[in-house]
DNA sequence: CATGAATGAGCTTTCATTCAT
DNA sequence: CATGAATGAAAGCTCATTCAT
């Protein structure tokens, strides 16, 4: 793959607004003719179809990872800061829903994209990961295995940001972040129950 | 779609095993050499390769929503209800790997099989989302949106099944369970906190 | 490769007429469509462009190795034998012009088509090295290493065959015979000289 | 086409060693990455791929015309000249095996190649054709149309060349000439017999 | 009811070639 | 003079699907 002209990695990131469904369903001719870059322009810079799709799923996760990083500020406590990152992938989400559906469309691709689970990892895992790390070492929240926990939250907000940009068409963070963040927070249990 | 015979479906079942991948990486071919079911046949029983997916992906999730109801004691508090339903996802999982895995990589091709967003409902929503509404009619949990949590705990019992399932190999039911049910329950915050 | 059926190797053979050029200049389109075979049934029954070349080229070199067994009448003393087999060499030449040039055109892909290089020996060299050796055998002529001379009369023939049928349009069989075979039977050298 | 530098020229020359295959299984990219000069440089001083070919060829096959030149000693008598001739062009496809190779595989180009029949003419054809028109004028060999008996030399000993290359691996031209030429000029017929 | 044979439609990919620098 | 970047124009091939039996 060679170094991506930053106007083409523009054009092509626009146009994949337009494939929300399968990758599969996406015909190399469908990206040449939304982006505007030829064909064959493609296969310049990409050594396949399935390069393309690595491309655009590991930016759209460098920028949540950057975006992340940016909101989460070590001087809050651990619970602002959890909510402000769950906020962060929510909003992005939101912000890119073609590519979050294409994201989640072609988890099946993982194995095929390599470096995807890492750029998943760094830009949904690793912050909540460490969020809990030390928030448990600090004695600010209940033991429990990071890894487990960061997952669970992974799917939690994915899902339920697909889900509203699904059937609402839209997400909007803030809402989602204040129903999903005390849940995790608190837990199900009544107040006071054990 | 004609009425399969039950011992083609039971080998379309079992030849689904192999198909991990994204199912239009899959062939009619494949399709048929896993199964022994004759290419030419399975357009006898099936009017498209996408009504196959449907046809085990429906079949699968309906033997989950069958688990699910049979372990669903409406007697029992709805704790322990919960941890039941929850323990019995993350088993069928663990039971039918290749399956939720197809299932999971396969979410994007929901709109095109109308049929399956109402069996994932069935199998995975519906059972928390009455527990959940049930549990907080009777104020023995918090208040809730029942469908953005029973979204919520979709997301988590899937993500963390499947990410055991790909980096473990296998799924202990119970162990997942006993991590995460907690955490849903009681949440992240240490005793004692707000 | 699926068994060819007979009328369907006629369409080829037939429209192998047009193909003189070199066989990468001839489009699976242009034998499609020379042949009415559609392309995608080519490929049912064959399994690349090659092998479609591999097929024609056996094929017409099975012809001559028949064509060549029938008329070499062992009863026959080895000078008229050789004569006729040259004969009959020339003869279908002259028969399948542009099958003789698409295969002395593609000796270049003898290596991809390892069965080609054997119907070669079958058609050409075999006949006559073996007719070599009995009348070297016998003391019927000269010592010659008779894997050599094959080679030789079997460069000659075909590169004078086709040279004629490149510059004149036809091949006279006879006429061509006529002036090679005394050429090898009795040398350069003039009547009385060493 | 613009004048070649000698250097480049060289560089192809050499580059063609590995070109042994079909002319039309070389890309550009492979003579570039062969040879060292840039894929569009070659477009600089050749208008095509087919010219670069051509230029090979007709390169090694003024070679070949000089060295028979060279060899050709008219002093001497005509069988022994013939032998030189015969000779040279052996020992010259020995030491160009894979030009040689590229010039036959590639007959079927030479008419889109109009050059190319010419300089084979030079290289190959005329030397032994007006040998033979010589030596039939003086009555030192036998009566045989010079044409054709030129280009049945001409196929046998490209043929049994080539056969010992791909064979044997190399071409000794002194032992394959000791073998040809007098199967040539005494024929096949034993000593004694008409 | 089941199937082997056949094919239309369209895909990704390749590669010779051009051109601005 | 020389070249890296870019591309038009196919090419080979695949595969879901149909159909005669």
């Amino acid at each position: 793959m060679r170094q991506v002209p930053e106007p083409m990695a523009e054009k092509l990131a626009a146009a994949a607004g337009g494939f929300a469904s399968s990758w599969d369903d996406v015909r190399i001719d469908d990206i040449a003719a939304a982006s505007g870059v030829p064909r064959a322009t493609l296969y310049y810079y990409f050594s396949s179809k399935e390069e393309i799709l690595g491309f655009l799923l590991e930016r759209v996760l460098n920028d949540l990872a950057s975006a992340v990083a940016t909101v989460d500020d070590e001087t809050e406590p651990v619970p602002q800061r959890l909510r402000a990152v769950v906020r962060a992938q929510l909003a992005h989400l939101g912000d890119n829903p073609a590519l979050a559906q294409l994201l989640t469309s072609n988890l099946g691709k993982a194995s095929k994209l390599p470096d995807l689970a890492a750029a998943i990892d760094r830009a949904f895992h690793r912050p909540v990961r460490r969020l809990l790390a030390v928030g448990a070492e600090k004695g600010l929240l209940r033991q429990v295995d990071p890894d487990l926990a960061a997952t669970a939250l992974y799917g939690a907000v994915t899902v339920v940001g697909l889900r509203q940009l699904v059937f609402e068409g839209n997400l909007d963070a803030d809402a989602v972040t204040a129903q999903l963040v005390p849940m995790f927070w608190s837990g199900l249990k009544p107040d006071g129950a054990l």
